[in-house]
DNA sequence: GCCGTTTTCGGCCCGACTGTTTTCAGTCG
């Protein structure tokens, strides 16, 4: 399905001719047809096919034909004239916290700065405040915020590189010679970002694999081949390793390439005290000689006296101790997941109809479903005015009489303003069944002011929940100062919820604070915070940060059934 | 660039914050 690449060439538009100072309605005409499509849940080929291109909301005859040329030539002949207008640097620049297109498009035709790397020259030699309309204060803004970015510079977001390796996995494995393969590394343990991208294959045609291996479509070059192994530079850009063992050795090997390199530290030690030797080709008693284990990590870690340990977990963060004395959790899983506490609609910033979203939810099992459209203040989402949310209650009723497989809630994204106030009247919350805060503006201000603003939401009785709490965004922004502890505390004094938020640009809460927060008997959500039917996909991102932090079912609020997520609604409303 | 019981032009995308200014442009969510 071509959806995707063409939604990706469409923003890609918009982000250039925005650079260029295109007039903002123009570019928004093509950022909101890339996410129409971004958001269809049938293939544009088919509409293409059955001449309904022009059906599509947003798209008019200049797009139609843009599509038309993209669908029948494979190319945008518009998209690669821009290109050659702005060098594909500048839009990296758009991701840096402080820049936009007008800036971004100063920097380079005054100081010719078309990347990343050139801006982290320029700030360090204080280039910037020759400008007019940068200074000091800005230069600074862009210093700190290229400290985070150097973090992720040669790492991939989790969201990107999965979907990546999956492709590249399932391509491979249709090779005959290829027995098995995994992608390894940080990517197994469900790390939220991915340095190195590498797939582990277990054959007995080793050569074969590697002729395969590199004669992929989605091989833009080749970086290095042996007998054993390969590297290539896909079609994005993104380098991937491959590497290929005998089949008796796929385990070792699994366990040695999946780490972290701390685990794979202590099971060596383990190994050692028993008198034998863990290598990537097997585990090997040193006084026969024999090999104890190597095809699986079930076997290498029996041998060791463990049960097999989940590659989330693997990060040696007392999982060994846990093991060992038999109480390794049983963690949570992406069938467990009942419900969905947090999704948009068309009605405020989600990309698809309510019936369209609740389609999607059904389709995918989930028994209840919170519609969660932003609330009144943020206008840049378009959130719903009390009167508008009343309208959206009264097709939620005519919904749900089509939908008895599914309970939907009434509910809301409800911001919390930069005073530190609720954006609806509490009759009005009082009206929702679900109601979970968060912050979407005032991120410049102090940390006391923003805990503030948290705690007073927290401690309001008709607020349920609280969304992403940390406000980031992985590769993007740092998220707003926050006293997590706090807030931590208060939803575990008051009995509310918090989210982890399973879109892979945020995972917020992260494995870490979801562990604390779960140490302390706060029920943690699991929400997808699905704009478009498709991203209820998203739930297995969320899961992994549950996992990691050792969670089960039973800490997972929203792996209860309807009647009993209600029930806990119920009880927590009354106090 | 799209859209239309205000229909072929003129709206559409809001409001706050920040840093640079001396009344406002740019960015952000």
């Amino acid at each position: 399905m071509l959806n995707q690449a063409l939604a990706q060439a469409l923003a890609e538009i918009a982000d250039l001719l925005e650079i260029q100072g295109e007039t903002p309605f123009r570019v928004n005409a093509y950022r909101e047809a890339a996410r129409r499509i971004a958001a269809l849940a049938t293939d544009i080929a088919e509409i293409h096919r059955a001449g309904q291109i022009r059906t599509i909301p947003g798209v008019g005859p200049s797009l139609a034909a843009r599509i038309e040329e993209f669908l029948t030539t494979g190319r945008l002949a518009y998209l690669e004239e821009l290109r050659r207008q702005v060098p594909p640097g500048l839009r990296d620049l758009l991701r840096v916290p402080g820049l936009g297109p007008k800036r971004a498009w100063q920097l380079y035709r005054h100081l010719g700065i078309a990347g990343v790397a050139e801006l982290r020259a320029a700030v360090r030699e204080q280039r910037l405040r020759t400008l007019p309309g940068f200074g000091a204060k800005l230069e600074a803004q862009l210093r700190r915020a290229l400290e985070h970015w150097q973090d992720l510079a040669h790492r991939r977001p989790l969201g990107e590189a999965l979907p990546l390796a999956e492709r590249l996995s399932a391509a491979l494995a249709e090779c005959s010679a290829v027995q098995a393969v995994t992608p390894v590394g940080s990517l197994r343990r469900w790390c939220e970002t991915v340095g190195d991208l590498t797939l582990l294959v277990a054959s007995a045609e080793p050569a074969a694999v590697v002729q395969a291996f590199v004669s992929l479509p989605l091989a833009r070059a080749v970086l290095d081949r042996s007998e054993s192994g390969a590297s290539i530079l896909t079609e994005g850009g993104v380098p991937v390793a491959l590497r290929i063992v005998p089949p008796e050795q796929y385990g070792a090997a699994l366990l040695a390439f999946t780490g972290s390199a701390a685990h794979y530290a202590r099971l060596c030690a383990l190994a050692a005290r028993r008198g034998y030797r863990l290598t990537t080709g097997g585990l090997i008693d040193d006084r026969t000689g024999r090999r104890l284990g190597g095809a699986t990590e079930e076997e290498i870690y029996a041998a060791l006296g463990l049960p097999w340990i989940p590659p989330e977990l693997r990060e040696d963060q007392g999982e060994i101790e846990a093991a060992l004395a038999g109480r390794l959790p049983a963690l949570v899983e992406v069938a467990d997941l009942q419900g969905d506490l947090h999704c948009h609609s068309d009605w405020s910033d989600g990309a698809a109809a309510l019936e369209t979203m609740v389609q999607a939810a059904v389709a995918r099992g989930r028994r209840y479903l919170a519609i969660t459209d932003h609330s009144q203040s943020l206008g840049v989402a378009r959130g719903l005015s009390v009167e508008r949310l009343r309208e959206q209650w009264a097709a939620l009723a005519d919904l749900q009489a089509c939908f008895p497989q599914i309970r939907l809630l009434r509910g809301i994204e409800l911001e919390i303003r930069p005073d530190g106030t609720l954006d609806y009247p509490d009759e009005v919350l009082r009206q929702c069944d679900f109601v979970t805060a968060s912050i979407h503006s005032g991120f410049q201000q102090s940390r006391e002011r923003i805990t503030a603003r948290m705690l007073a939401a927290l401690a309001h009785p008709l607020v349920d929940a609280v969304s992403h709490p940390r406000g980031r965004i992985i590769g993007g922004r740092a998220g707003y100062e926050l006293d997590l502890e706090a807030v931590i505390a208060a939803a575990a004094r008051s009995g509310k919820a918090l989210e982890i938020n399973a879109n892979p640009n945020r995972l917020d809460l992260d494995d870490r604070s979801a562990r604390r927060a779960a140490e302390q008997g706060v029920p943690l959500l699991i929400n997808t915070d699905a704009h478009a039917p498709g991203d209820f996909d998203l739930l297995r991102y969320g899961v992994a940060v549950a996992r990691r932090a050792g969670l089960g079912p039973a800490q997972v609020l929203n792996t209860r059934p309807p009647e009993e997520f209600l029930a806990w609604l119920a009880r927590r409303r009354r106090g």
